[in-house]
DNA sequence: TTGTTATTGATAATATTTTTCAATAAGCCA
DNA sequence: TGGCTTATTGAAAAATATTATCAATAACAA
């Protein structure tokens, strides 16, 4: 089932502000903040108001659409999610993100946490950084860090 | 080696708000974030300028000295790192929150995402949503959740 | 098409973070 | 110990980010 089933099924309008804002999403391959996705929209001539698209986040989030994606700076943005996955690995250089399957042999750790610190274990994030493969001949030819 | 002395070793002084920002954060066992540093210490009728609190975590954190954790809600908080071990578990209840030794075996993870993704990996962000002992109590006595 | 109502956008209010700069105090050295 | 140098602080202001309000608009069911 596709998003736009997916938010006309739990009762939402299909608007197009939120087209856009999912479209956006889902052409940049990199987390997108609000102010990001508000300030890219107008470059290409779209003329959102900012607060719709914290509006639009934040419901499509709720929905569990898209995934919040935290940088190693602090900041986060969002990342559309294909269904059942929410692993990412994010470029610290381009700061471009794609998902991998999430493990499922988490099991093994789970249980290790549990008697290290007797805490019950119900969710986990997990993210990688590092460099994407375009990333990785740029500091091979020296033009990066 | 304690936080005091490595941040004298780095060249930093050791002055009586940074004192009181690490103390703080090493009695509270749940992440902080700036806002809450300031009106704790100031509750506690210690009256720092909460430019002060913003600039010390900057720094404790560019030191390595305190890791970031992120609410499953997307707000940021502030832990102390006890040498080598960046992982977390937080209580999605009381969000008391206790670091358990990163598991090495993360390797083959890393291969696997090595070859889904051509990224190289560099960096991870583990951390895991729970219950603590406490509050698995209270939910067995049907007080929360 | 038309009517109902969820959704939007504009404006304002609030909250958070960063900048600036004079006053203060940490730590070195005599 | 006491003075000197300079990193650090605090206050105020600026900049940035987020949330609230409400009339106007547009999605979609009938």
């Amino acid at each position: 089932m596709d998003w736009q089933t997916f938010l006309s099924k739990a009762g939402y309008r299909l608007s197009e502000p939120r087209k856009r804002i999912m479209k956006l999403m889902e052409m940049a391959d990199k987390p997108l903040n609000p102010l990001a996705i508000h300030r890219l929209l107008r470059e290409q001539g779209v003329h959102l108001g900012l607060v719709s698209v914290y509006r639009t986040l934040e419901l499509f989030f709720s929905l569990g659409l898209i995934s919040q994606v935290f940088q190693p700076d602090g900041l986060v943005g969002y990342l559309p999610v294909s269904f059942g996955h929410h692993h990412f690995i994010v470029c610290q250089n381009c700061h471009k993100a794609v998902e991998f399957l999430g493990s499922e042999d988490m099991q093994e750790l789970i249980q290790r946490i549990h008697s290290e610190t007797h805490y019950q274990v119900r969710d986990h994030l997990l993210q990688f950084y590092g460099l994407c493969p375009e990333c990785q001949a740029l500091l091979e030819n020296g033009d990066i860090n």
